[in-house]
DNA sequence: CGCTCAATTGAGACCTCTCAAGACACGTGG
DNA sequence: CCACGTGTCTTGAGAGGTCTCAATTGAGCG
């Protein structure tokens, strides 16, 4: 059995210190965790790693959000992932010892744990479970990409986007009595680069779901009822509904 | 250093023993390996595991081509993956334990080489490393899947339908003069579900492309100039060849 | 007020979906 | 040999969705 908090450990006090890659480690290996071990704290916009950026370390976001996108050639940027508390990001990049493929950066006012890749790498040589744990985030992640390229070929955009909505709501929403709702963490072009259109359609999709009634909104606030209409309701969610 | 071949390896005589993930191993954990180990050939159209099993072990391909896909609900499916020989499948499952979330079926005479779960998870404890080149494989699977969703937000569907044509002429394509030529391994509602179109609209997108010049099509025969016209050079492409 | 940036709206071209009907290759049985 | 399925692929037509370019509105802010 291990611990659940432990004060020499540096995810000790961590909230997620239960699921921490980190966690469990060999006493040994504490030391050389918390010598390659820091906290940084992002404003809202302020960047974590650029695309290009030679990997620093393995990031785990303790609090906020941060978004991962990339830019492409032709000026598009495409947003591949929003990390929330809890998730570990520049895996990728550590594992494969290669360059950041996206850029990272905060959504919200943001706090991340950073351990440095060559103290990561230490600890992994003294853990291989920690590879487990690491390989683990990766299938994750690979299911998450997984559905949304399903998702992308199966719906439509309207219903994307309310998908979008309703993850962000359950995220960041709070009760209003019978309604939900929240302050949009995302710009609207920030929301068609994760849906895959453009922010003029993103407008119109807004639009169409206002029409439907399936959703008020104003500027960045948005509400929506917590009883969802049949139509709106993805496969997962009725199963979980019903 | 390591030989490329060792016959008391069980993948000691394949073409791909210098990649294998089962490579290097201590000689200990040989015998493990071989133990669990089979090899399973496929019939065109033969289903290697359905969407819904139970993990029964690490497939690699040794030959043909394997598809992955996903069937939804709603009775849509989609494809995920084409893998070819060389190429590890069912890493996902496992790794996380998980039954398959994805049906793998041969598009071409195929065969297999399995590695039973029981043995792949002795094999793993006993060499750790075995662990960092599965993390390899994933991580290259996000790579890919990263893309795709890139490419699907930011690419016409003729664009993505012709660079899928130019990927499959360079793995089973062979040169006749100045065109390429090749029989498709896959039908057109296949290739829907892999652009993730309706069946008629890829019609519609080889006729299109086919206007073009940029193909010439005779049922599953096709053609393309080795020297691709400029607009149809992706990104990547014209860096290579630049 | 005037500036700037984000968001919306309009118009027309283009693309995709759906439903339906036709074309084609390839079997099998008469 | 032909007629007749069967499954795949193609084509047509109309509705609806998305893109692009351009103009407009709206919300901060000096």
């Amino acid at each position: 059995m291990f611990d659940t908090q432990d004060m020499r450990h540096p995810c000790g006090k961590c909230a997620f210190y239960k699921k921490s890659v980190w966690q469990p480690v060999e006493p040994g290996s504490v030391s050389a965790l918390t010598r390659g071990f820091s906290r940084k704290d992002l404003d809202a916009e302020q960047v974590l790693f650029f695309q290009g950026d030679e990997n620093q370390g393995v990031f785990c976001i303790s609090k906020g959000l941060i978004a991962l996108r990339t830019h492409s050639a032709n000026g598009s940027s495409t947003f591949l992932k929003l990390a929330y508390p809890g998730d570990v990001i520049g895996i990728r990049s550590f594992l494969s010892n290669e360059r950041h493929k996206t850029e990272a950066f905060a959504l919200l006012p943001s706090r991340v744990c950073i351990v440095t890749s060559r103290a990561a790498n230490r600890v992994v040589d003294g853990n291989p479970s920690i590879l487990t744990r690491l390989a683990g985030r990766c299938i994750s992640e690979l299911d998450d990409c997984h559905e949304r390229i399903i998702a992308a070929s199966t719906m439509s955009n309207k219903q994307r986007l309310f998908d979008l909505l309703h993850r962000l709501m359950k995220a960041h929403g709070e009760r209003i009595g019978d309604q939900m709702h929240m302050h949009l963490p995302l710009s609207r072009s920030d929301l068609a680069d994760l849906i895959g259109v453009q922010p003029e359609t993103m407008s119109r999709l807004f639009k169409r779901l206002k029409n439907d009634g399936a959703i008020e909104v104003s500027g960045r606030d948005v509400q929506m009822p917590i009883m969802l209409p049949m139509q709106y309701l993805t496969d997962q969610q009725s199963r979980i509904t019903a």
